[in-house]
DNA sequence: ATGGCGCGCGCAGCGCGA
């Protein structure tokens, strides 16, 4: 069981390097963010054509998730219960035992913005729905774009990054409070190569330069922790032409 | 040096991302 997290970056410009992808990885479930399409412009039949099932909740410009599956797809929903957000960020779905949750969290853009503050509010809310939906599924795995870098090793640049939005304390003690409901983050479940990210910047040559973050993440319950053998990022989409600058994230389990 | 790149929108140049 291979599953993945990519922020797109518009699902209608990368739509032939996710195909692409999806071909070579061969992957059970892929969860999106950053689609930027309305779902009546979602390109549904291509990716069924791929062999996938899809879910997605889209809008204009902003935001967007979709979650792809090679088996069926079941009990979908869209954003957090009881949170009053008419942004798209939040996608769930049932694939088998296991529950899917993927995330595209506000980015906060600077720590003295009234969006550092939604954002905050933003991971409380998140917190408290996954607490209940960790007792309801054992089976839970939550992915995505967190906009969190949660320790320096993440960061290119930590002195320079320190305290700012994606970095800073109030933003990582969220993190580890998500994760002190019973995840694990998997990537550090394996011993990796140092200086491992998932976005580098589209200027100043950041992807060449390996200057990047690692803010995509895959959270798992410890039930799926203990079947996973591995997580990588895959950093081959990102040397394409006219790539996303976020890389995929993927995890197997047995 | 506060932009630099890429995207959407929409047809010029701006808001936004991270």
């Amino acid at each position: 069981m291979k599953l993945a997290t990519w922020n797109v970056n518009s699902l209608k410009v990368r739509l032939p390097h996710l195909l692409d992808w999806l071909a070579v990885t061969q992957a059970d479930v892929v969860c999106l963010q950053e689609t930027k399409t309305e779902d009546a412009n979602f390109p549904r039949a291509e990716i069924e054509a791929a062999g996938y099932q899809v879910a997605f909740a889209g809008q204009k410009t902003y935001n967007g998730v979709a979650i792809l599956s090679r088996h069926a797809l079941q009990d979908v929903q869209v954003g957090i219960p009881g949170l009053a957000d008419e942004q798209k960020r939040v996608l769930a779905v049932t694939v088998g035992d296991m529950r899917i949750v993927d995330l595209y969290v506000p980015n906060g853009q600077s720590v003295d913005s009234d969006k550092y503050q939604y954002k905050l509010a933003w991971l409380d809310a998140l917190a408290a729905w996954l607490k209940i939906e960790l007792a309801q599924h054992p089976e839970l795995v939550v992915v995505g774009d967190f906009n969190i870098a949660p320790e320096d090793r993440d960061v290119y640049d930590p002195a320079a990054w320190q305290d700012q939005v994606l970095c800073s304390g109030p933003e990582r003690a969220h993190f580890r409070a998500l994760l002190a409901l019973g995840f694990k983050d998997a990537f550090r479940l394996f011993e990796q190569t140092e200086k491992s990210y998932s976005w580098w910047d589209y200027r100043q040559g950041a992807f060449r330069r390996n200057m990047g973050l690692r803010i995509d993440h895959i959270l798992l319950s410890d039930a799926l922790a203990q079947r996973c053998t591995a997580c990588t990022i895959d950093t081959a989409p990102r040397k394409l032409e006219r790539p996303s600058d976020h890389a995929p994230v993927v995890v197997e389990l047995s």
